[in-house]
DNA sequence: CCGTGGTGAGACATTCATGTCTCACATGGG
DNA sequence: CCCATGTGAGACATGAATGTCTCACCACGG
């Protein structure tokens, strides 16, 4: 069983070590290598051995966001029905990531750099598109490019992951929260 | 000319180092205390002068962002007119700080400890004021809580402050991204 | 002219996270 | 039963940022 070490046991933990230091450093961005690996239930040598470094893990935990984050967009469908309900429905997709998304918002790292990651323009595409898509299907005013949304969109539910955490916003209204002042702002509707 | 040390010179080099150092982490967060310094125009021994440590120059940055935020809050005059002028006054106001706003919101240390300065619960407090007061007035809808247009508001002015710096968004566009998506939603308004 | 205080430059020790290595152990298959 | 593989524990070196210290210098006032 020496040649295939890297398929079934290795994967198979890689992930749950990937989804611990996840859950980690979404509360606590600062934690060392060590209280990661303790997190996971491995040791640092262990840990070493699934990701090369520190860098590595981060870069492993972007593409985990990454990813989830394009699950999300495929389980929302955000090209059926109307702008405003794709945007609902993403945001509520969206929330399991959201902690992985604020920690990795704040990982300077990932931004400083020359090289990264090309899934933030996959994804910046495809959510520009469902805005895009609201403004010229009438749903969205124009004067907000689809670009600030967009950004928009990641601020807010970071904001409110963190706001979660500290418990001034409840887990629950988490999809209401943005998605409503995303969409709708804090003005109230006329009447109509 | 012994006693009187930092009542003259010392304090507006201090004021200097500040907002240099505010510039530059604004850019780059982990820049090391050297190139603060170098960014100030002085050695890294007169920069330990002014702050005993890496943790005093940030409190003091935090210092400093809550007071310009104070500024901006006493400048916008959140009581008078309707709350959504308000709001308009406030994010045209706090621009000047929002770069630095965006590094302390990343700013972990901040956050994570026991201990944190009064001055945000103050800040808090006011802005939840304005928009408890658009509720109250009917301007403002009610299912979205002060606690969270706040955190939207911080949230919001950090994610335009890094945009503009990433060229996404013009900074002349500032005040009307942020205070038209925090007011109005991405949604347009029906013709009345 | 001289003394004082603030400064810059640099040497130095310290701390901490990280990267690397070795070795003993346990487990599971042949 | 024995061997191989993955693992945990720990020692060790490394590098970087930091904190501390000394000393020469310069400008200023007396």
């Amino acid at each position: 069983m020496s040649h295939m070490g890297y398929s079934c046991l290795m994967a198979l933990d890689r992930d749950h070590v990937l989804r611990s230091a996840a859950a980690l450093l979404t509360r606590k961005s600062t934690a060392t290598m060590d209280e990661v690996a303790k997190a996971a239930g491995i040791s640092r040598a262990t840990l070493h051995r699934h990701f090369a470094g520190r860098d590595a893990l981060v870069r492993a935990l972007e593409a985990l966001g990454i990813a989830e984050c394009e699950a999300a967009l495929d389980r929302a469908h955000p090209e059926e029905g109307t702008a405003t309900d794709g945007v609902r429905r993403l945001v509520r997709e969206m929330q399991p990531a959201a902690g992985l998304l604020a920690f990795l918002y704040g990982e300077s790292q990932l931004w400083e750099g020359e090289r990264q990651n090309d899934g933030w323009q996959r994804l910046d595409s495809r959510i520009g598109a469902l805005f895009q898509r609201g403004q010229q299907d009438g749903e969205f005013r124009i004067d907000l490019t689809p670009v600030w949304l967009t950004e928009a969109l990641y601020g807010l539910t970071a904001s409110c992951a963190w706001a979660t955490m500290d418990g001034r916003v409840a887990a629950r209204d988490f999809p209401t929260m943005v998605a409503e002042l995303l969409l709708g702002g804090a003005l109230r509707r006329e009447e109509s």
